[in-house]
DNA sequence: CGAAAATTTGACATGACTCAACTGGAGTGG
DNA sequence: CCACTCCAGTTGAGTCATGTCAAATTTTCG
């Protein structure tokens, strides 16, 4: 069941089949349809979210009122509110569901509780952030150096097969232009 | 030297004094002067960097030519390409100096030896790493949401006082808006 | 002091947005 | 299984925020 986590884990750091088991004792295992969600806005976010199989994707709601895609969340891909998790503090998002996903759950607590038992741990979970940091700062270059039409064409290439996955407006609005304007960009060829 | 670096660490984890002179063995010192790149695009980027003293800066060249900046490290932060020093990949990143600055430098290969011998030191790292990722999403957040005279507003009451320690031209372009228009939203009160 | 760099100001251009109308497909209930 | 609704996607017209370019002014610093 969580074998893809296992799997994850063991790219980053070496364990034996007990301590795979430790591990494992920490997380809980978690089924969600299309469109159920894990974090609302207001909630305190107590949880982090690892994708065994499925699509999560993190999004707010701008002043005007549309949503606003911050980040999906593809199998192998660890997904939460930073800020609220570690702050406790009200979170300005949503989590929730693009297709039916099976998710692997680490709560506040556990983590602690699996970091003390097994401090090995740490060393995933540092190397998790840094390449998650590597990600957002690749993003940002691209983001802030591409107009709507590259930034389309550049995503596309770069996630070949995922552009098919996803509703258009989820994409437009994670590459932040509007549906419009990206149903302009695709018809151009 | 290290004093504002053992006081950062000391935040995270508890280390005894013997433990704080084995740490700092795996750290250089650098004083940099004003425009001196630690960094340049090209480069594999080998090491860390934490701010003792002063403010550095990353940036890239855009198509167009001009410099984008990213990210501004002042006292008692880390910057670096995580990308580049990962992967071992080329940058396409510079870094440096925007005032004359003291930095203490972390070799990859020192960061290695650091966490092979004291692996409490992971958790330092998983922490600033945690901070960083949850710092860039709320950046994101209000880049995504706000035009660029909010952006100013809402970035001088976050900083009040470090926007007079920077020329304009590089705020500017930490808020993804021309030098011009910046100007403009200054004038209008 | 003088040169170079930073900032300001104005005129004009444009990429992306908004709004509105239309089309087509998916899902639902009778 | 058809009819109906609803939502996603498309298309076009008009607008606006921000960019570009150029020239004038001020500041910085060797």
């Amino acid at each position: 069941m969580f074998e893809p986590l296992l799997q994850h884990i063991s790219r980053f750091v070496q364990l034996t089949d007990a301590e795979k088991d430790l591990v494992m004792q920490h997380f809980t295992y978690k089924r969600l349809s299309k469109k159920d969600f894990v974090l609302s806005e207001g909630d305190v976010c107590a949880e982090s979210y690892f994708v065994l199989q499925g699509l999560l994707r993190m999004y707010f709601i701008k002043d005007k009122g549309q949503n606003q895609l911050i980040q999906f969340a593809l199998e192998n891909w660890w997904i939460t509110d930073q800020t609220s998790l570690d702050m406790q503090k009200p979170s300005i998002f949503f989590i929730d569901a693009v297709e039916d996903t099976e998710v692997a759950v680490l709560s506040k607590k556990s983590m602690e509780e699996l970091l003390a038992a097994m401090p090995q741990m740490e060393r995933y979970f540092r190397l998790i952030m840094q390449r998650y940091v590597a990600a957002v700062q690749m993003r940002l270059t691209y983001f802030l150096d591409q107009s709507a039409e590259e930034r389309y064409r550049f995503f596309s290439k770069l996630f070949p097969g995922f552009v098919q996955r996803i509703p258009q407006y989820m994409l437009a609005s994670y590459l932040n232009i509007t549906p419009e304007v990206l149903s302009k960009i695709r018809a151009k060829k």
